[in-house]
DNA sequence: CGTTCGATGCACT
DNA sequence: GTGCATCGAACGT
């Protein structure tokens, strides 16, 4: 079942929660690829100061300050694509960044765009890690600027329900930010394989919190 | 294990 | 001109 527009449209922390365990989904040239979302992080308006709509509305955030539902994609560090679910009502400017997926569909396409987009033998790329990290996933995906603004609840991009249960959820702060470090906001499948920095924040150390804060 | 650092393009001030 | 919501190779312990 895609996900209706209302799922979107409520409080981004409890669509970010939501979120662990539904299925991102892209169809491209007849071919469909999709994984198990198992990491995400929340962007809050205009008073995070992390959030791209921290400035007030500019063009490249203007799918922030859209209806939810929509894809925000933006191209980051002159190579990588990320891709975010945007929440809440038009107007309220706020989006869940996708962070990780367990591949699920398509997993010899992944691996092909994965090895031409870095370079790296496809051999060399170990299942775990095809879509572990917002910069793997959209190449793994095939998501770029082309994507943005698509809307997420029909179309080529897609997250769905496929009733999968989540395992335990851990909550810590946001990955590679320099600002509003102090919001726990980052959401996260615990002991996932496919969850990013699983050295550092992944497995049980002091950053790993059962509750929000 | 850990940390450092280069690649690379563009939005924004 | 500055600073990124990154990645992975290289190197140190």
């Amino acid at each position: 079942m895609v996900l209706p527009r209302a799922f979107y449209d409520r409080p981004t922390l409890d669509v970010l929660e939501d979120l662990i365990g539904k299925i991102l989904v892209h169809e491209r040239r007849g071919s469909r690829v999709s994984g198990v979302i198992v990491e995400a992080e929340a962007y809050v308006g205009e008073d995070d100061p992390a959030c791209h709509a921290a400035p007030g509305p500019t063009r490249r955030n203007a799918p922030l300050y859209g209806p939810p539902g929509h894809a925000y994609v933006y191209f980051n560090y002159g190579m990588h694509y990320l891709v975010n679910a945007v929440t809440e009502a038009e107007g309220s400017p706020a989006a869940v960044l996708i962070r990780a997926l367990e591949p699920r569909e398509g997993a010899g396409l992944m691996r092909r765009r994965r090895a031409r987009t870095s370079g790296r033998p496809a051999s060399s790329i170990a299942a775990t890690d095809l879509c572990r990290g917002p910069g793997n996933l959209t190449a793994a995906l095939g998501i770029t600027l082309a994507q943005n603004r698509l809307d997420l609840t029909s179309g080529s991009l897609t997250i769905q329900d496929e009733g999968v249960t989540p395992g335990p959820l851990a909550w810590s702060p946001r990955v590679g930010i320099r600002v509003g470090v102090s919001r726990k906001w980052r959401c996260y499948w615990a002991g996932h394989p496919s969850v990013s920095g699983a050295s550092r924040t992944n497995l049980g150390s002091s950053e790993t919190f059962r509750a929000r804060s």
